[in-house]
DNA sequence: AAATTTGTCTATTTACATTTC
DNA sequence: GGAAATGTAAATAGACAAATT
């Protein structure tokens, strides 16, 4: 790790002696904010040791520690006794993540949306209910938890993804972000740390970095976290829950082994971790592998969205949670939602109980495939992660690009994407890569016009 | 204030000394915890002094504050500088509330719903919005901040409710609740303070609650917060903004005076105070006063709600805010709820754009008078505040009764009701009242029938 | 109006645990 | 594998400011 090759020469970071008047750990932490946002500190650099700083300012230790804590639960440093302290990759990031509306005119490819065709099915199935239903019953106020019919039928499409549930374990909340919210919220607190992958999904970050969650890479080996780096991870940096993504992993592509599924669901019964499984992507795969849950029931709060998968205007998502963390998470829920639309609850959990919900699956991946052939064929010569069925993929850059470079690049030419830097948490050093969203442009007219754009970039690599 | 009667004397909390392996201040803050939770510390009773409890166990003075602190997160204490550490009065609040759906046949005047009819006016409109549009689109991602015509719409029902405003200033969220959470989210931190009035909204209690923000009662004159009070809450308190609902404020029903909402909007400015503002009663109200938003529009978030006075199932509130709030409280709702179902957003402002969500609040004013109607004849003989408008009343309890008595004995009785506690903020105590929510009980027979057995109740007034 | 009571805040002392070399 | 480096956490001392008497 040559972080600072001349080590202990010139200190990496020299603050001044605020004025008498300031708070002390409050003027240093200012100072060190600021250089971090204005750059004169990049990300990965090394500090020099509290102590060295304390005694460089003639103050106490503690007092240099105070301040870095400041920054730290600011997301903008990550420290390790023994090793020292880091400015944090993912220093930078913007609160939140979402497509550029009104930006003239350029290709998506950057946020994930699910293929964008009329859907007919819903057209039909829409019409249906409202004809048969009195359903001006369905805008009043819906049971927090709705009934349980619509809970069986959740529990029918949940186990194609490969946890078989129960109705009584389900929580519903108003798609899968606010899912996230609900269980961050409801039972984590500001300061608590959870695990994640080293590149994770950002919509995660902005959620825990609101709600003052820390979150901690775990190590990984062969791309899926290692029972070293996660009991690590337990033990050192005090993780209270883990958050995981077994299928399709966002932005890598990743399946989760078995192996590596039964390694969590074990060591997070061992130390009762709290697993969040986020199954946002599990129905793309039409022969799933068994959820973590499905290991670890007692643990693990399996996240189940129709939006990625079905239909993302229903803002539906289900909550599996074991019976010991259900009331604080119901709770949270209604602090954040009072109630659900019965509308949508209704409408949703009819297409889930009549085979309409696999059938826009099922859409869903025939359209997806058609399109990642058309990746393929274009970007046949780079290393294109991810399988036919995955609605993005992850391109390893060629040797001179950084992912921040490349998505620059890219944006000038016309064409979102989003690089690696975007996901990376804490001190982990984001690989040189960018996430394509398969279907998120247009059409497959525009899809193609990006393609070219991004194999011309990547073509000429002397930048 | 006959606290404690007779002073000094037998110390009324008295800690033992934790065992040397334990962390000194967190094993003293569990017990203090546990002794108010167990009821052995009743709420309103003063703690002894810092200091003299640090001298009982012979440790410093810090030790114990930062205990003390600990337990005033939670919502357990509140202290002030000279006047000391109170038990709070809604320390054994439940974390969020909700009605009682399975228990054995209650009739429900505690949770306030609007009136419960099937609304035709709903149906028709939904048939109509089906039958012409392409609404397969309308399961897509919505744009998470909707689009021009519907916020236009929205502003002309806001105009109603007593406050012009503009498109621009306008972001959606999935109800009132969820409008609260992002803000809470979104524009303040764990310890910050929000002042409000001394009994409020419990929604907005248990959302404060969660995302660990301190509320801090205000002092009032007249039934509404006074000036004194909020510059003391500012100067003393540090208080960050200000929570108010001015119109039919809940629970006690009152209308806040004109000179209040202009005081308001002056101090809000003068000393940079974040005004939360909750109009989801304003619409109930058919010749609306002018909100504190008209007076300080860039000072005030304006939540402006469907949900009780159009329809409930429709999840819709809008918060007006001024443009320095307007990055950060939208971050914060993409983080919440990623997008809105554009099919609600699509529905509620069609509603907005027609005559049709005007008529729909007329049927619930007519419906609401009715039953206030029947109130009055069957509570004439007591004080029960609010106006026929209003869909909750509250009721002063004679001598003999408090609150959370009555409310025991009314659900006893077959009926629920919330009682005052349930509203109380801080060390604020709670006056002998409950709230009665007018429109809850299914049918205008139940409603009688728990009138009948509400009086009955209060006759009695030999317990 | 001054003195006292009382909670709060910051910087320090000291002990400790993990990582690195 | 032991010593040194390094970050972390608890308890304390002391200064401060508001409220009460």
């Amino acid at each position: 790790m040559p972080v600072n090759s001349f080590e202990n020469y010139p200190m990496s970071w020299k603050p001044r002696m605020p004025d008498a008047d300031q708070t002390l750990y409050l003027a240093i932490a200012e100072q060190l904010e600021k250089d971090i946002e204005s750059g004169i500190l990049l990300p990965g650099t090394k500090l020099p040791p509290q102590r060295e700083l304390a005694d460089y300012l003639d103050i106490n230790v503690s007092t240099i520690s105070r301040a870095f804590k400041v920054c730290e639960k600011k997301g903008l440093l990550s420290g390790t006794v023994g090793s020292g302290t880091f400015v944090a990759y993912d220093a930078s990031a913007k609160p939140y993540l979402s497509p550029e509306y009104d930006a003239p005119r350029l290709i998506e490819m950057g946020s994930v949306f699910p293929e964008a065709t009329p859907q007919e099915e819903a057209n039909t199935l829409l019409r249906k209910i409202l004809l048969e239903k009195d359903f001006g019953k369905l805008f009043q106020y819906g049971r927090p938890e709705g009934v349980l019919w619509q809970k069986e039928a959740a529990v029918k499409l949940i186990s194609k993804a490969g946890y078989d549930t129960a109705a009584e374990m389900l929580l519903p909340a108003s798609g899968g972000q606010n899912a996230i919210a609900a269980i961050l919220a409801g039972l984590f607190k500001p300061g608590d740390r959870i695990g994640t992958d080293p590149i994770t999904y950002p919509g995660f970050k902005t959620a825990a970095k609101m709600l003052g969650v820390q979150l901690v890479p775990v190590r990984q080996e062969n791309g899926e976290i290692s029972e070293e780096g996660l009991i690590y991870a337990v033990r050192n940096e005090k993780i209270k829950g883990i958050y995981i993504m077994p299928d399709y992993q966002n932005p890598t592509t990743h399946m989760m082994s078995e192996e590596g599924r039964k390694m969590i669901a074990r060591v997070a019964r061992e130390h009762n971790l709290i697993v969040i499984e986020d199954g946002i992507h599990s129905l793309l795969n039409e022969h799933p592998q068994k959820a973590v849950a499905a290991y670890a029931p007692e643990q693990t709060l399996y996240i189940a969205s129709l939006s990625k998968t079905v239909a993302p205007g229903l803002r539906l998502a289900y909550i599996a949670t074991p019976e010991k963390y259900r009331s604080a998470l119901s709770g949270a829920l209604y602090n954040i939602n009072l109630s659900l639309s019965p509308f949508l609850l209704e409408l949703a959990s009819r297409m889930m109980a009549s085979k309409d919900a696999e059938k826009l699956i099922e859409t869903h991946r025939r359209l997806t495939r058609k399109r990642s052939r058309i990746i393929n064929k274009y970007l046949g010569g780079y290393s294109v992660l991810g399988s036919d069925e995955c609605i993005f993929r992850w391109l390893l850059l060629p040797e001179g690009f950084t992912g921040e470079h490349f998505e620059k690049l890219a944006h000038d030419a016309g064409v979102s994407v989003y690089a690696a830097e975007r996901f990376a948490v804490g001190k982990a050093k984001p690989p040189a890569a960018v996430r394509l969203a398969v279907a998120a442009p247009d059409s497959e007219e525009e899809l193609v016009k990006a393609l070219k754009i991004l194999g011309k970039i990547l073509s000429r690599t002397e930048l």
